[in-house]
RNA sequence: GUGGGUGUAGUUCAACUGGCAGAGCACCGGAUUGUGGUUCCGGGCGUUGUGGGUUCGAUCCCCAUCACCCACCCCA
């Protein structure tokens, strides 16, 4: 019997890890800039708080979560998103006494039971914000901005950011009761799936793929019609600080974020041409959240992104990312004796910081010469009979073929003519 | 949860309407004994995803199952 990786899963192997080492420590770089500080949370909680804080209608409680129980009958899941445990240890630990905002960022893995498809998993990695403390629009647009330098910094070009609000509570449930008189004499000419949304997240209709749906709710009243004096001011803000950081954006009024925790604005930035989950990465204002979960009435700002559709626009995009690192020197010895002399140098080499590959178990010189140039190394150090006698080895360099004998004593020159690349 | 496609060597893919399972790349070895990358020569019995069935005979047909891909749904 053969075991194999849980479904919707997948192992990042060697040859992958640099470049999440590189978009993981980019993303930690930038949002240090901007003062934000690590938090990191269990990766289950209380199936409780995620159905507090996404909606129970959300299909991420409904049929999404890994829920499980422990010995002592207590409900627990495995967390599908970010946010809500960032919040919960918010109010937890008393972030909300002291200094006035809290400027949080996290990293790692989600899960959500979802069939698998490209470029969505069942365990897959977020990197998120969370701006704690204040409704200003400008953090609304600091959040954006954080994203936007991010995912360009990388070098990504084919990225369009839209941006929506949603409103107050007051303004949303204003436009549900708009939608509902809007779509009531359609009511059964909508698929079923629309129908249910009707009473459920009237919403929810605006994005639905079936044609007759879409063309029913062509005429639909916007959402942005339908804020109060308060919201549409808000959302002039925010507009006008993304204008001053120059960041490109449109409106789309039909963004409707999935979780119920969203109020005002609500922004996604989309990738054209990595499948049907173009996505990168989502977010919004949540006002409402926090006071939600058994916290007191703190607004807040946030966005996650996944770093698999990351990955694969810049694919898509051929931006380069570091692979499996080269050694700097790849030894070869030939006889036993060359290995004797040969091994406590490799280890003084490789204690000065210095990638050294040996292979011993390689037969002929050929064949180590061969794995030499395989692994792609710069140099090869080789010790045979000849170099035994003057305790001394052949620094060969593996693109040009010039080589040069050195003394192993003292191996300073050595290890200085490695790190000088003096041939 | 729904629909479509695929599953053969490490990898990319072949095998006419069912008739002994092959090729490129990669990998390993060799080309007069201490020099790789080019060239030449040699090297593959792999439970044809798994389990059943039909058949004289199944990679090919049928059923089930698992996985992957794509889409719906939803979202990162």
């Amino acid at each position: 019997m053969q075991y194999s990786i849980p479904r919707g899963t997948y192992d990042i192997l060697p040859e992958e890890s640099p470049k999440w080492h590189k978009v993981i420590a980019e993303f930690r770089k930038l949002v240090e800039a901007y003062g934000y500080a690590e938090i990191l949370t269990p990766i289950f909680e209380q199936a409780d708080l995620f159905e507090r804080s996404s909606g129970k209608s959300s299909d991420v409680v409904k049929k999404e979560m890994y829920r499980f129980t422990d010995r002592k009958g207590r409900e627990f899941a495995l967390r599908p998103e970010g946010t809500a445990p960032v919040a919960r240890s918010y109010i937890e630990n008393r972030m909300d006494i002291g200094s006035l905002n809290k400027k949080l960022y996290y990293l790692g893995p989600m899960f959500r039971y979802d069939r698998p498809q490209a470029g969505r998993y069942r365990q897959f990695y977020q990197y998120g914000v969370e701006f704690i403390g204040s409704n200003h629009p400008y953090y609304d647009a600091e959040v954006i901005a954080i994203l936007w330098n991010y995912l360009t910094g990388l070098g990504l070009k084919k990225l369009r950011l839209e941006l929506n609000s949603v409103g107050c509570p007051n303004c949303s449930k204003d436009y549900d009761k708009a939608l509902q008189s809007y779509f009531q004499p359609y009511l059964n000419q909508l698929c079923p799936d629309c129908q249910e949304r009707f009473e459920r997240k009237p919403r929810r209709i605006l994005d639905c793929k079936v044609k007759e749906c879409q063309e029913i709710a062509k005429n639909v009243p916007v959402q942005l019609d339908y804020l109060d004096t308060s919201c549409i001011e808000h959302f002039a803000e925010v507009q006008q600080y993304l204008d001053l950081m120059k960041i490109p954006f449109t409106i789309n009024p039909r963004i409707v974020r999935g979780l119920d925790y969203y109020t005002n604005t609500a922004f996604e930035v989309i990738y054209e041409g990595i499948g049907a989950q173009n996505a990168l990465a989502g977010g919004g204002r949540y006002n409402g959240l926090i006071e939600q979960i058994g916290g007191k009435n703190i607004p807040a700002v946030g966005f996650a992104g996944g770093f698999e559709r990351l990955l694969l626009a810049l694919e898509e995009e051929a931006i380069a990312l570091p692979g499996h690192p080269v050694p700097e020197v790849f030894i070869i010895t030939i006889g036993s004796e060359a290995q004797k002399i040969i091994i406590p140098y490799l280890n003084i080499i490789r204690g000065k910081g210095i990638y050294a590959e040996y292979e011993p178990d390689r037969a002929s010189l050929k064949a180590q010469l061969k794995a030499a140039n395989n692994s792609k190394a710069f140099y090869a150090l080789i010790m045979g009979e000849e170099e035994v006698k003057q305790k001394s080895a052949i620094l060969k360099n593996l693109e040009s073929g010039e080589q040069k004998l050195y003394s192993l004593e003292p191996i300073s020159h050595l290890i200085k003519a490695i790190q000088n690349k003096e041939i």
